[in-house]
DNA sequence: ATTACTAGTAGACGAGTAA
DNA sequence: TTTACTCGTCTACTAGTAA
């Protein structure tokens, strides 16, 4: 944080354009911390060649370097960036894939397929659809992870547990449906699990390799 | 500044619109410290007001308060304050007064005359003339003073010694002149000195309390 | 897997002061 | 006035680990 504020009152004097004479005390005042504290900066700045400076006991004459001054606006632009729109619904792309039909079991338990039709409501169809996403699409896919949906409870049966699961609404070629995450096991990257109330595959006659699109609601 | 950046990884995620989940594992690696640390920042930030935090042994959910995107958002302000265009030129105004006339007297010293025709260009009248600034100028000259200019050297005599002077190329009712500045007495911090190769008050017929601006070249 | 506690270490700080 | 050194203190960090 001292280093951005140092930085921010040197640009303030002008430094980027133009070298200027400024006391270590001068700055200690604005960025309120000690005479010794703003000196030990401004030769770490120097020596990490964020400032050129001609420092001797009658003061000392600073002056941005590009490097410098690239570093306080890429924080300008990552703030921008952070702040950019944040789309209410995201894309999703990929082809249509089998074989990671584990989903299927799971959405078939009694106990989620009640959950499902509560907090999605509608009924799922047991079994899910998997798309293999594209590299955008995938990297989509990891930022759901991090954002809160529709939880639905883990539980036990006498046998084993079963973990909780995030989903997200959806629609998938017209229909109502919901993207599905497991909470734990973290399994391909890049598959996203898709469950409706009917059978996607034959209402829309697909089959694996077939591109096919999710808009996914946040 | 891990206080900037992991707050800048939530917006990141969206947390300035919704509650996200990130478990502070993530946040480490991301801004690349320990868990210990990344979980010790969030909980202070929530300490102070700058994130909504829910957090359990499953993980935590994580909104951004309006405190924290103001912060973010002042900063941003901060540095495109900063980088503002600096003005290649700049003008204070004031009235005129007199009764300042120390500087007459170190005008008039051969050793600063020789200086001041090799680095202004110009003789100098042997006398200063005195502008009582308004407060905006005043801050103006207070940057001219962290400001790299033209240096005259100090030198001593017999009697005393007299110290370096600071001079900045300017314009004053058509007439090339200088701004200058002691380095050391810090006198009135609203009086600037003013020289130039005529008498400026004569010329133009300027008396005590009239208006007048001058150009600082930087 | 999580969050969060403890303990030991490394780094940053301000006060005093030399040059 | 400066810059910058030393030194004692305090804060921030990571590693290990409990819950």
């Amino acid at each position: 944080m001292k280093q951005l504020y140092i930085l921010l009152e040197l640009a303030k004097l002008g430094s980027h354009q133009r070298p200027c004479q400024i006391s270590s005390r001068r700055i200690a005042d604005r960025i309120d911390c000690s005479q010794q504290t703003a000196a030990r900066w401004l030769r770490k700045l120097s020596e990490e060649g964020f400032i050129d400076r001609e420092a001797g006991p009658n003061g000392q004459i600073i002056e941005l370097t590009s490097k410098g001054v690239q570093w306080i606006k890429s924080i300008e632009q990552d703030i921008r960036q952070a702040f950019a729109e944040f789309p209410e619904n995201l894309k999703m792309r990929g082809v249509l894939v089998s074989g990671f039909n584990e989903g299927g079991y799971y959405v078939n338990r009694e106990e989620y397929q009640r959950q499902f039709r509560e907090k999605l409501g509608f009924d799922p169809y047991p079994g899910t659809l998997d798309i293999e996403l594209d590299e955008k699409s995938a990297e989509t896919k990891a930022l759901l992870e991090t954002v809160e949906g529709i939880k639905i409870d883990g539980f036990s049966t006498q046998e084993r547990s079963f973990g909780d699961v995030k989903c997200f609404s959806a629609r998938i070629e017209d229909e109502e449906a919901a993207v599905v995450l497991p909470s734990r096991t973290h399994h391909e990257e890049n598959i996203a699990e898709i469950i409706s109330s009917v059978k996607i595959r034959d209402k829309y006659d697909l089959e694996d390799g077939d591109e096919i699109e999710v808009e996914v609601k946040l």
